[in-house]
DNA sequence: GTTGAACATCTTAGCCGCTAAGACAATTGG
DNA sequence: CCAATTGTCTTAGCGGCTAAGATGTTCAAC
């Protein structure tokens, strides 16, 4: 960008951190009403995100943890009935890490709420304006996962 | 919302979640690159973004912790010279937390990385289009923090 | 002023999750 | 086949978190 006034790029950054904030407290939240650790939490989010079946090993990568403590999370996980170790057929030292209920269940009414409010805000837009809005999106996700994350 | 096509909703849904997952990671990335745990760059963050001085009490609060576990968290910070402990002259009780550097210096390249990363992304569009996103960003954090967060 | 209650932070004990290293089981390559 | 590699689990030890109580400070009532 050339043409940035310094006011819109600092506000806009703001936006960014609030956002930012506001996500943290809400894993922070689901993670208390469903009863879990944040790193439970956490887990099961990747678990449930992940295309296809996911192993313990690949699970310990993702989260950053080692592959001890992953066999603590889906121990904690398996017990309290959200996910289920299956071994792989093809490769019997692996373990598939399987979510066994869905979004709503799991995250219950919160999830439920940030469904809702993403409805209302949307709400206020028109077609175009929708579609502005969706290309920042992808163009955001693409951009900090690319410059910031895979680095 | 009344006409909203469900496949909309379900896009930006993938967009909300996948934000999400990347802010998780930054964070995660952050306190690794500080030599900090999760814990204390989530204070160090809520420190930074407090308005006015932060009381440790008021600390415990936003991050959810226990008063014994923020000392412990200070104490971790006040040592790697991030932040300072003041007693606050009024009320000596208290204990004033205050970050003693700036935000680049903190988070260092990874937090110049984002800033890049959202210029390079603003760029793309014109000054009608930043005003309808700057109106969605700020309904968005207003709304999910109304329904979600201060419930 | 003095006293007692409320408040803010720190300390401590005990618990629990995390890391690192190694054990065990399964697979792969020569 | 045998050795090396891979994937997960186990264990010991460390460190952060919670809860409860100690310490120091303020405030209101008298």
């Amino acid at each position: 960008m050339f043409n940035m006034e310094p006011e819109v790029l600092e506000r806009f950054t703001w936006y960014m951190r609030e956002q930012s904030a506001l996500t943290v407290m809400f894993h922070t939240k689901v993670a208390a009403r469903m009863g879990l650790s944040a790193t439970d939490e956490k887990c099961i989010d990747l678990a449930m995100r992940a295309e296809g079946p996911l192993t313990a090993g690949r699970l310990a990568e993702l989260s950053g943890l080692s592959t001890g403590a992953v066999t603590g999370v889906i121990d904690r996980l398996e017990h309290a009935g959200f996910v289920r170790r299956v071994r792989d057929p093809h490769d019997r030292r692996k373990v598939l890490v399987e979510v066994t209920i869905g979004d709503v269940e799991k995250f219950g009414q919160l999830f439920e709420e940030a469904r809702q409010s993403l409805i209302e805000v949307l709400g206020h837009f028109g077609d175009d304006e929708l579609q502005v809005i969706e290309r920042y999106l992808q163009l955001q996700i693409a951009t900090f996962r690319a410059r910031v994350i895979d680095t």
